[in-house]
DNA sequence: GACAGTGCGTACACACGCAA
DNA sequence: TTGCGTGTGTACGCACTGTC
């Protein structure tokens, strides 16, 4: 076994198909199957079923998968680590959830931007589940989402605490409780957004019956479809201030016991420090004002 | 320097199964 | 039935390394 090995078996894995991991890895077709029976013969075991419209991970082959993952990042950092020089530089992509890339990034990302530009930073935006399990693939360096999570690959600091409201058209009647939204259409992001998985446990702990739900992609079009009245939505206020100020929406103050979630920024517990991370963190602390982990 | 062995990669032919 | 997409097997060339 050894790292190219690995790597076949990675993407070939992760194409599903050994003629596209051909192509992704510029090889030839044949060549990738050749590699792919070194390693099942040195491993004796069958990494992928065969069948006719391509192929399927077995059980050895999905561990397999998840150690390659953890070898090939390790020799990754290495080398990064090898490499850098205690200046940030290098590639840095960060994950968020779109709200808080809406509000509370931008001026962090500009300030940060400026002051390393030989970092090669990118924000990917999506649902708080999407972001976890980026970040535990080793596709992130580390992402902020709605917490707090448990688990024990990860570690978290809580970066600020948002207060939820519920949105509705500028011309909507006060509403006093959360009961008195149960007929109406919920907006919400897609499946894994923390916000969706907050309303379903308000609407559980009040032992109210599920909501007509509309899934959306973006902020914009739900604050959008709120304010022509399609619907409500359950979203931070810093979210929505700036709208409702234009007259575009208003928001309902919701039970205490509901009303505030924590935006926490996670990374693997055994990813390394690079310069550029070491620098994203400090930088970060310092924007929200808050403590290292290890200062109490 | 010449030769043999080895590893890596490509080209080609082939078999198989699915969908039109 | 045919075309297409898939994986498999084999022959071959090239580069590198070790031995004489």
């Amino acid at each position: 076994m050894n790292i190219q090995l690995l790597q076949v078996f990675l993407t070939t894995a992760r194409e599903g198909s050994i003629s596209k991991a051909a192509l992704t890895l510029n090889y030839a077709q044949s060549n990738v199957t050749n590699k792919i029976q070194q390693l099942e013969n040195d491993l004796q075991t069958k990494l992928f079923y065969r069948h006719s419209r391509g192929i399927t991970l077995t059980p050895p082959g999905q561990i397999l998968v998840s150690y390659s993952e953890k070898i090939l990042h390790t020799i990754e950092e290495a080398r990064a680590a090898m490499g850098e020089s205690s200046a940030p530089s290098g590639p840095l992509r960060i994950g968020s959830m779109e709200t808080t890339a809406a509000v509370w990034l931008p001026q962090l990302l500009a300030h940060y931007n400026n002051l390393y530009p030989n970092v090669d930073l990118n924000l990917v935006t999506g649902p708080t589940e999407q972001q976890i399990q980026a970040v535990l693939h080793y596709e992130l360096n580390g992402a902020f989402i709605s917490g707090p999570i448990e688990h024990p690959d990860l570690v978290q600091e809580k970066v600020l605490d948002e207060e939820m409201v519920l949105v509705t058209s500028a011309s909507h009647p006060v509403i006093s409780s959360i009961q008195d939204v149960q007929t109406q259409t919920m907006l919400v992001f897609r499946k894994g957004c923390s916000y969706r998985a907050k309303l379903n446990h308000i609407l559980q702990e009040e032992g109210l019956l599920p909501i007509k739900l509309m899934e959306f992609g973006i902020l914009e079009a739900i604050i959008g479809c709120v304010s022509a009245g399609l619907g409500i939505s359950l979203l931070p206020r810093s979210i929505i201030a700036s709208h409702e100020k234009e007259g575009r929406i208003r928001s309902h103050t919701i039970s205490d016991k509901y009303s505030f979630v924590s935006t926490m920024f996670i990374r693997r517990k055994d990813t390394l420090i690079t310069p550029a991370l070491s620098a994203f963190l400090t930088h970060m602390r310092d924007h929200f004002q808050i403590k290292r982990p290890d200062q109490s």
